[in-house]
DNA sequence: CGTTTAATCAACCATATAGTTGATCAAACA
DNA sequence: TGTTTGATCAACTATATGGTTGATTAAACG
């Protein structure tokens, strides 16, 4: 039993989570308000305990909670989960925005004097690595 | 040989290629510029041959592209892929959080008077189930 | 030409994942 | 108490994934 909630091991299982059209489709339900497992099961033609598995990737992942109703297991969505997701994309995906504008000032003022121009792209530079927070 | 390039597809392959840390650190580093397959390669333990494959699953999911520079293939980012991922995550996220403010809305003006309270949670309301474009 | 450099192809192994069927647990109800 | 309902657990199968080593392609260099 793993118990190392890492910020990496989390992204990986979110982003394998959504990897799968099944559990995609159940976040696009639960984005809508909670739901059963058996509700969340129906339009699929898998079993109930496949989909029961389904949500615990998800679950593990972050992206849903579950509460207790009786003997029925409601399955919530977890925004928060969600955001993470994006925040890691956006950032990379900004960074790399943020290069091809570097670019295109250097072109601007500097009229293609040497390389740059062939397959460099935007500026390498020295060493960000992991922009962390 | 697969060539059907269905969007639920395209999601599956980009999503799962950012589920492994060395895909999302390529993809971290080719945010600062395109880099070669043996530059990639360098930081990590694992053999080149394995790093290759990491691009190529990055590569079939839309997320890099390789172009040819003698006998090297310079690796570059697709911000336009990533771009798709968290067009996806924000969908559903954004319907979570308008549901959240309609049960808002709803508390504010009937007050508490039935369900709702309990564990159904933001309006379920009829099926918008796939708000596509 | 022969050799070095950059990268991929091919075959193989270990592990993880998605699905199945059948049994079990736990709360509600009669 | 006995049964129905909602959901999970357990064991098993098949396929996919990530890694390895060894051979091969392809361009540059001497």
């Amino acid at each position: 039993m793993i118990v190392d909630p890492s910020a990496d091991d989390r992204l990986d299982r979110a982003f394998m989570a959504l990897a799968d059209p099944v559990r995609r489709r159940i976040i696009a339900r639960l984005s809508r308000g909670p739901a059963t497992v058996n509700e969340l099961a129906e339009p699929f033609e898998i079993t109930k305990q496949a989909v029961s598995k389904h949500i615990q990737v998800l679950e593990h992942a972050g992206l849903v909670t579950r509460t207790r109703d009786a003997q029925r297991r409601p399955v919530h969505l977890d925004a928060a989960g969600l955001e993470a997701l994006t925040a890691w994309i956006d950032r990379y995906r900004l960074i790399h925005e943020q290069q091809f504008r570097n670019l295109d000032a250097l072109l601007a003022t500097d009229r293609g004097t040497n390389a740059a121009a062939s397959d460099a792209g935007p500026t390498a530079g020295p060493e960000p690595e992991e922009p962390r927070s």
